[in-house]
DNA sequence: GATGAATGAGAATTCATTCAT
DNA sequence: GATGAATGAATTCTCATTCAT
């Protein structure tokens, strides 16, 4: 009641498990405002509109997990070893908050187009760790972000029948198959 | 022509390219029907609602695709040529209609609910083709959703790097590298 | 119903006199709406926003009355004619359409900033056609610009003090009164 | 000082700026509040709403005005000496605080409805001076509030061209054409 | 007295849909 | 079949006011 930190933070879960539920669109402020038990024009003193509350959510979320795969990343030692570490990552954080990455996954299309060239982003990531890791012989070369298109590619479809039901296991569950794959796609230009 | 069919035509094409172009809930009746030259009314004589319009536009073009991937697998001998013959497809059917396919990958979400059993999805027959691939011994056994789920990755995520921009070249162009990452990813369970 | 002429009509005419008797701010689009017998979202056909309606409706009128008393003025031979015309013109009007020239005089202000300098306005005429008969020296040299401030001055507060109910007799019954003393305001500065 | 005094006063200096800026209507209490540089809720502590604000301001100067041109006016002997004096002390006041006499100007409309007859304004003043003079043969009878109203017309639409920036000069250098012009006005009846 | 987060009753505006022509 | 003006419910957003601290 004081700060207004509680209400902020019921105001982002609320409108996040709105968001993944039944799509930005179809999620209403009044949706939000009920879900997080406050007044409707108390969201507008934490967010500007909709679409900022959207952005806002979606960038700080974003950018974040760009920071954690950084530093997984930096943790490990070799191109391979470092694309593993960020892909487990992943996996591992999804099913430490689906509802966030789901959110993520579903609203990317529409907030993309905000990101400005200095944020630093997970895709930027992957595709910069590929690159070194070219560079240095590491693995095979080829076009970075066709790579890194593909190791995502990997992530974000198993995720994805994940959300949409298709697949009943955890994604940590399936992280090694993934990176046996990913790795066997890093090797596939070697032939 | 004097039917209706090319109004029908007309209205289906602007939405499509409206729907790509700025999303689903940001494109108005008005805005289809002004980018058709017809009268707002005149939509209805054709759908019954927004929804209809883009509900039969998803199912109509995911259907169409299902099928024309279907008779592209069956003409393919061995489970490994079947797969890439419908990764080929998809490059090749991408490159001939990019708003089309941009439409199916951007609306899915949202659409993909509606979807009834009986329903032939390319994703189904990704995952069928998979399965008795994996049956006949063709390629290593494995959880056929997961492997599906990751040969369309390496496919969609590829798409989306295009329709970002993050890639120039186009789709068919880097269809051999896919199918080869495909192939890749097939093996790899082998050990 | 079919062309919205009629619907437009009587929007103009709900809101004109909704805006003298409440004022602007205090008048809602519903207000208007309902005094119009129409819905709500019928004004936005006619005008793309409630500041539409109010310049719209200030801006039209406000030029068409220049229109209205430069034709006066043509129809006069001399300055000092001129000007009277102009003057009794006026006083003509305002009794012809009270609601109208109560809410030009009322609402002028926020209005007045989004003229361009382009729009032909009663005050500029009044302006322009003072300083020609300051150059052919029919009435006394002096600023023309203080000079038709105080020639509408006479004019507006004698309106002004009829709209709030302090004089009783129309304006037009004024008018020779104000005319005799415009004529001797133009002939002060000869002393 | 601690006794909020000064809190009221910088209430009342910047909710008087905002309101000539832009408006009553489009001046919020936050607005006031932050160039106040007070907490919203502290306004309340001063003044009942927004309406009693507006209204204290408006009231207060306008019978302060009065008073004002009232010694004035004592002092001066003979009604055109009154009357000169009056309109002479208003183009002063005028130049001393244009902000406050700006906001009497354009407020008036809306608040004028909310004058009791036993409050002393300036336009009763000045009828009273009007009508006094007339009874006492110091000038020409007449309908003394047309008088009036043309003699305010005269000093009021000379200051409006000059807010709006028609006219360069300050009032105060204007106030001799001013008063020579009411005093044309008022032996026009004379013939 | 001051603060500013929260309230909640509207306000403006949008837009899918209908229907008279 | 087509037109596009009109409808009206729903939505976003505003802002004067309150009140716990």
């Amino acid at each position: 009641m004081r700060d207004g930190t509680d209400t902020r933070l019921r105001i982002e879960r609320a409108a996040l498990e709105l968001f993944v539920e039944k799509g930005v669109a179809a999620t209403t402020i009044r949706d939000i405002a009920q879900a997080a038990k406050v007044a409707e024009g108390a969201l507008y003193r934490h967010y500007a509109s909709k679409d900022e509350l959207v952005w806002g959510l979606f960038s700080t979320h974003y950018v974040a997990l760009a920071a954690t795969l950084d530093a997984l990343q930096r943790g490990a030692q070799g191109g391979k070893a470092k694309i593993a570490a960020m892909l487990e990552g992943c996996c591992r954080l999804f099913e430490s908050d689906r509802t966030l990455f789901t959110f993520l996954l579903l609203v990317q299309h529409g907030q993309l187009g905000r990101l400005t060239p200095e944020m630093k982003t997970p895709v930027n990531l992957f595709r910069d760790v590929v690159a070194a890791a070219m560079q240095k012989g590491e693995i095979a070369a080829g076009d970075p972000e066709l790579v890194t298109a593909m190791l995502l590619g990997l992530l974000l479809q198993s995720a994805t029948f994940i959300i949409y039901g298709r697949i009943r296991r955890p994604l940590d569950a399936l992280a090694p198959g993934i990176v046996e794959a990913a790795l066997a796609v890093l090797d596939a230009g070697r032939g």
